[in-house]
DNA sequence: TTATGCTAGTTACTTTATGTAAGTAATTAT
DNA sequence: ATAATTACTTACATAAAGTAACTAGCATAA
């Protein structure tokens, strides 16, 4: 019965990491600030999500959100250091994904 | 209105990756074949979700199922090369919580 | 021989998460 | 005055996940 626990900042990572988008809103930042109808159109999140995800990653610290009064305002997400800490975690997907899955 | 497209692979990985619960059973599959009672009170997944990502991940390669015909049946999953090389992407995740998240 | 237990699931039903489409607010262009 | 743009939000529909009870096959216990 005795089960190897598992380190709750691991599970914590996990729980982020495995949220639908969210490594995908990672990545695309990874290139640099972009504003929500960049992130919008280039994948395929709905914007109701979007704008809880980008929420969340805020409230973690991963993504910094700013606003530029200008007309129309202009609002650019970016990462953080602890976002762009990430990094090597989508990289490895991406060589993963070169490796192992089939193309087209 | 050009966007970046992201590699079709990419986003393949990332749908897999991105689904609760599946890096964590890649991770508990990284010390060895596992049970499906074990990998079921080790995390705190469902026994109706653990065995839908069980065939999920079976059928894209990345996990293996065996079935040993003892009393009573004894069947363990374990990680094929397409599953172990999964393996960096775990620890990047591993190293990024260690570093970046709070302790507790 | 009926009952109990074990493993590995499945089923029916509930709750939560996500998708869809329309709406809002502030501002400028026509 | 109308339309357009950005960054959202809201209400509602569908899909995914959680819960708890159930099944099947086999073995041991009462």
């Amino acid at each position: 019965m005795n089960q190897a626990l598992i380190c709750p900042r691991f599970e914590k990572a996990m729980s982020i990491m495995s949220q639908r988008w969210t490594g995908l809103v990672i990545y695309q930042l990874l290139t640099g600030p972009k504003r929500f109808c960049t992130l919008e159109s280039s994948m395929g999140i709905s914007g109701r999500v979007l704008s809880e995800r980008l929420k969340d990653l805020e409230q973690q610290g991963i993504v910094k959100r700013e606003v530029y009064p200008e007309t129309p305002v202009r609002i650019e997400y970016s990462l953080t250091d602890q976002g762009m800490a990430l990094e090597p975690v989508l990289r490895e997907i991406e060589k993963w994904s070169q490796e192992w899955l089939p193309a087209e």
